[in-house]
DNA sequence: CTGAAAGCGCTTACAG
DNA sequence: CTGAAAGCGCTTACAG
């Protein structure tokens, strides 16, 4: 059998109907299959007859809760193997099934995986010795600890991780939610790509899960679109898998954010710290003071404007306030209106530039934009237009990612402790999931100017 | 109460130590908090007394496993709240605790969530009922049904992922283990940023996640360093909180793949499947001959060498194959030798190249990079040597990831479709884990040559 | 030190 | 249509 052959071996099996699926899309993965790769780079090992040794049969068929429940029972070879206590009842086969030892045939067969009855049995010893020594807990006898440790080894026993969070109450998962900005992306759109790319959250997740690894947790991350019909019920979903929730950005109105947090921890980046929650986020105000004093008087730009992110961010709004402060305190013009409505993404930065120009608008002399991704779109959209940055306009951004100091125009920003930013909010989760009093429930952290060539440094400026 | 003393209310209370932290790092969450910010981008809304309403009091207490239990239960408000039939035993207060209603003083206090039980006392019907509209199984009556999603919405209830997990045996959580190329990172390595920059894994897991949320399933990632001691420990531990796990690249050996794969569904990215497992890779093969084939007959070069990625890396170990194959069918000179191995970042590109250049070593017409990241660093290496793209050297990379085209020399590169490799990943995972015949054990997506400058395409080649 | 048993909070046949 | 009960796989006082 070549490798072509083996690769479709499974096709034309019966296929039993996933259960229950939510979205479902066009099923099918069928995929183009190597059309002229050497063969040897994709061949799949096929050997049938042996190639799927079975430990320990039985199969626990989890049939689809609707739909016709399919059963692909792999071989049932230890009839006596689970003497459970609470009488496990052996594989319930659907009604309609035919054949079984379908699922051992494919050779993609995992058959139901031991439990620590099934150990416990094997080391001749209580499911709560077995229990006691893999969580190292009054410390058992060397004899009774070895016997299980081998039981283990030889079973490849996993403890399950629901039956272990259902007992402890604690399942060492934090939820966390992305607002997210690629939603709306345009088939032609310049950017998809660009938006596509890390962003801000991306690096701040990063900090999360890295600081929850160091506590034993791991990180669920779910995001949710702007344009989300139910943001709230999206969030509780995730809920239930967590045992504490962070909150990126905005996601939630006041009265969902607190709905959620009389249920569970809740720490929210960027937002604004209540009674029930914790907030941590950089000092937006001194980092777009420093860098508006920067283009005030540095430079001397007499007019600026102000791209914002979402309409509701709060950060952004901070962002946005202090500038105009700073604005009017240097005497200068804020150039200010709708039409400077951005959305955190390139794209929407590129956005705002090209109607401005189209409507052939002047511009101010400096563009303030809420975050690096839209200055990107800007730098872009002006390039396009043949204006010089920073030669006619000075841009500006606010987080320094790392694309921010390869693009043409290096991009002058505001740096943000971005992972630190992360690693803040899963310690405070943390405390708060053990229902500790936490040191501080509104953490701000600091932020640091960042003077690259698109503000008018760097460089002589050239027209 | 000013914002200032509001954030540090909490100070000074008494803090239980965390359960068993892992590997405790520093502890202490103390942040430099807002040095400037005016007031009100951090004030901490403290109304104590009626901040905290405690809905349903009754604390479950999760204590400590080990270390002194220490219980902060939360005002107990209604005792005979929980009737549940196995006779909940109301918090089992620590010995050493000598006041309760803490957590609900500080403000942070999450009640013990509504069970399903809860909720059946609250509309006055049975558990199943509960489950059962909340689930649409089986019609109810209207009346049942209103009642029950009334007394839902009252108490806010969620239902808890771990014990439906327990019950239908499906956590709706597929585990991710990505290889951590960030983990050996020095201080003072300029590429620390671009290296924690968006990398080609992350956008796997995006689609992945995609992929999996259509289903209503969620994603756990945990990144394992190359110097692990214990990957396949790592791995494990995820695997009890998963349904089934995709692997990134090459992170366990086949022994330890094998036995994972026997306990849980795999799927393997850029891997190769075996009789247990599945796999989903790009064409390397067809993407590494295309760009070969460019670089020796369209630009005509006669030496060409390939910086690696990882040594075992099925991937690079792919590329590396077909390109010497092509230079030899070519009759050119294909630099080789344990010098040009790289690691796929752009830290170890760029060593790579400074070490060559230290030894002043005559460098190949044409330098392949095992992927984009490490191509940046060769760039990045070579510029500041004074040594011209594609002028002098013509580079390579591979994946074709967002930044390829804003570097100052834009990358030509072999397009893989990133994200859907992580769809189709996620989708075979599926398939195994509702025990369906995988349509294709081995799938393998198609590449795409982008030529872009540093191959000496775009621009007239300069000097 | 170790075992028997209760309990974690759901879901789901099984009988009304 | 609905309720009582069993069962999912662990952990943990509670008694030996």
């Amino acid at each position: 059998m070549d490798a072509e052959s083996a690769a479709n071996a499974g096709r034309g099996a019966r296929t039993s109907g996933p259960a229950t699926p939510p979205t479902s899309p066009p099923v099918g993965v069928t995929k183009i299959t190597s059309p002229n790769g050497p063969a040897e780079e994709r061949s799949a090992p096929d050997e049938l007859p042996e190639a799927a040794p079975i430990p320990n049969g039985h199969t626990g068929e989890q049939s689809a809760p609707d739909g016709p429940g399919t059963a692909q029972t792999a071989i049932d070879g230890l009839p006596e193997a689970s003497p459970a206590p609470n009488g496990l009842t052996g594989e319930q086969s659907a009604p309609d099934a035919p054949g079984t030892a379908q699922t051992a045939i494919d050779g993609l067969a995992v058959s139901v995986p031991p439990t620590i009855y099934d150990v416990a049995r094997a080391a001749g010893v209580s499911i709560a010795s077995v229990s006691r020594v893999l969580n190292g807990r009054r410390n058992p006898r060397p004899e009774t600890r070895d016997r299980v440790l081998q039981a283990v080894a030889e079973l490849g026993f996993i403890p399950d991780g629901a039956a272990r969070a259902l007992s402890v109450r604690l399942k060492e998962v934090a939820g966390v939610i992305v607002r997210q900005p690629w939603a709306s992306k345009t088939p032609e759109d310049v950017f998809a790509d660009e938006d596509d790319s890390l962003q801000f959250p991306d690096m701040i997740n990063r900090g999360i899960a890295e600081a929850a690894q160091r506590r034993g947790f791991d990180i669920l991350v779910r995001s949710v679109s702007l344009d989300e019909h139910d943001p709230g019920g999206r969030t509780l979903a995730l809920a239930r898998k967590s045992d504490g929730i962070i909150l990126h950005d905005r996601v939630l109105e006041p009265d969902q954010l607190e709905r959620l947090a009389r249920q569970i921890p809740v720490v929210t980046l960027a937002g604004v710290a209540t009674p029930m929650t914790a907030n941590v986020s950089s000092d937006n105000p001194a980092g777009m003071r420093d860098l508006a004093r920067h283009l005030l008087y540095d430079h001397g730009y007499r007019s600026i404007s102000y791209i914002g992110g979402h309409v509701d961010s709060p950060d952004s709004i901070a962002r946005f306030r202090t500038l105009a402060a700073e604005v009017a305190d240097a005497g200068a013009e804020f150039v200010d209106g709708p039409q400077w409505q951005g959305n955190y993404t390139a794209g929407g930065g590129a956005r705002v530039m090209n109607n401005l120009l189209a409507r052939r608008t002047d511009l101010p002399r400096a563009i303030v934009c809420a975050n690096d991704q839209t200055a990107i779109g800007v730098l872009y959209a002006l390039e396009r237009h043949g204006i010089s940055v920073p030669g006619d306009v000075a841009v500006t951004g606010f987080d320094d990612i790392p694309v921010a100091r390869h693009l043409h125009t290096q991009l002058t920003t505001v740096r943000q402790r971005i992972r630190e930013l992360g690693e803040t909010a899963f310690e405070v989760l943390y405390s708060m999931i053990n229902r500790e009093t936490p040191v501080d429930r509104d953490i701000v952290l600091p932020t640091m100017l960042i003077r690259r060539q698109s503000c008018g440094c760097g460089e002589a400026r050239q027209p």
